[in-house]
DNA sequence: TTGCAAAAAGACCGATCGGTCTTAATGCTG
DNA sequence: CAGCATTAAGACCGATCGGTCTTTTTGCAA
């Protein structure tokens, strides 16, 4: 059994870019075999179906993403750096970091729509977790003081996911990481006006 | 010939939503002949296969967003009302309009991503496309005197247009339009910042 | 109305899909 | 090191994929 829960691991790790970078519905189990080396037999000793797999992985994506979240967050202060620390690891993101393919949740919800619910369902509630994460920082901010209390914390939580989100969608779109600079300025000053006086 | 043309567009037409919410790359010939009520004969005659349809249809719907975009800023003034036009439009775009499945752009463009370079080809030049349309409103604004001159075009163009495309993305993930209009009074609070005193 | 060309039908094709099952190899334990 | 249980291999399966081609139907024009 010892040997079998590490194989099954190593199976998600392993095709943990290719799924967020081809699909998670796209990728078929022959891809799964090349990037693993596996054959069918070791793959579904392990999982009872594809439609499992993908989720699995899904799932290992997210807790990827969230490590990520808390660490860099760990190094911020201020309710302000650590928005702007937010805002920086969209860039990393949309680099492949901690994930090859970008955002995991913009990827999972763009291809299961209209596809694949369950994996929806995955997705939605992964946007419900990451707004929790940024309202509770802008909630933190207006409590200390450091915010204006006007601030309309869950207006602008989606502000800033959408903006985020978006930003990482462009960058998908261009060779080139001019979008998510814009975007990483702009929203930086925007932040800078929410300062209580 | 005459009949023919017509039948073609009937196609397109008959598979612009679904292709835009099950996917260009997913949906399936048998979902096509469902669609339009054609066999596989019907269907080929017109088109040599199912990438250039998909192609087409993808196409057929970016024409149909820039139909609504012109139509839409016909009925606005100055450039601050026009940038408000084309938040509303948004919301628009995630219900359905002018097109089923949302953004054209950006469903296509996240589906294509690592799966099929044609059309994320096709899904980058239209990205170009809309930059262009806003970029080319607030530089006007700038001229005009109505914007502060100290304004980024590029950047608030990159800006702007992510808040919107994730915005987008949050209503796809969700069942209501609280993040659209959250972004929607955001951006156009936003907006305001820019007149010129 | 006849005849020809365009259009649609649908049988057919090989490839590949996800998934199963038997067999062989491997690894742990007494 | 013997024997059993776990793990992996890989042949096999039916379904479905995109696509082709022959045949039938349809529509238009002389």
């Amino acid at each position: 059994m010892r040997k079998g829960e590490a194989t099954k691991q190593k199976i998600i790790e392993q095709t943990s870019g290719l799924f967020n970078t081809k699909g998670y519905y796209t990728t078929t189990l022959s891809d799964v075999m090349a990037a693993t080396g596996l054959k069918k037999g070791g793959i579904y000793n392990h999982f009872s179906s594809k439609e499992e797999l993908s989720l699995e992985v899904f799932r290992y994506n997210l807790t990827l993403l969230s490590q990520e979240i808390s660490r860099v967050l760990k190094g911020a202060e201020s309710c302000e750096e650590q928005l702007a620390t937010l805002i920086t690891l969209g860039l990393q993101v949309s680099q492949g970091t901690p994930v090859a393919g970008g955002c995991p949740i913009l990827n999972a919800g763009v291809e299961a729509d209209g596809n694949y619910e369950p994996l929806k369902e995955e997705a939605r509630k992964a946007v419900k977790g990451l707004k929790k994460r940024i309202s509770s920082i802008l909630a933190n901010g207006v409590a200390s003081g450091e915010f204006k209390a006007s601030l309309k914390v869950d207006e602008l939580t989606d502000f800033f996911l959408s903006s985020l989100e978006g930003a990482i969608f462009l960058t998908k779109m261009e060779a080139n990481n001019k979008s998510m600079q814009s975007v990483i300025g702009t929203l930086r000053d925007y932040i800078k006006s929410l300062r209580n006086i």
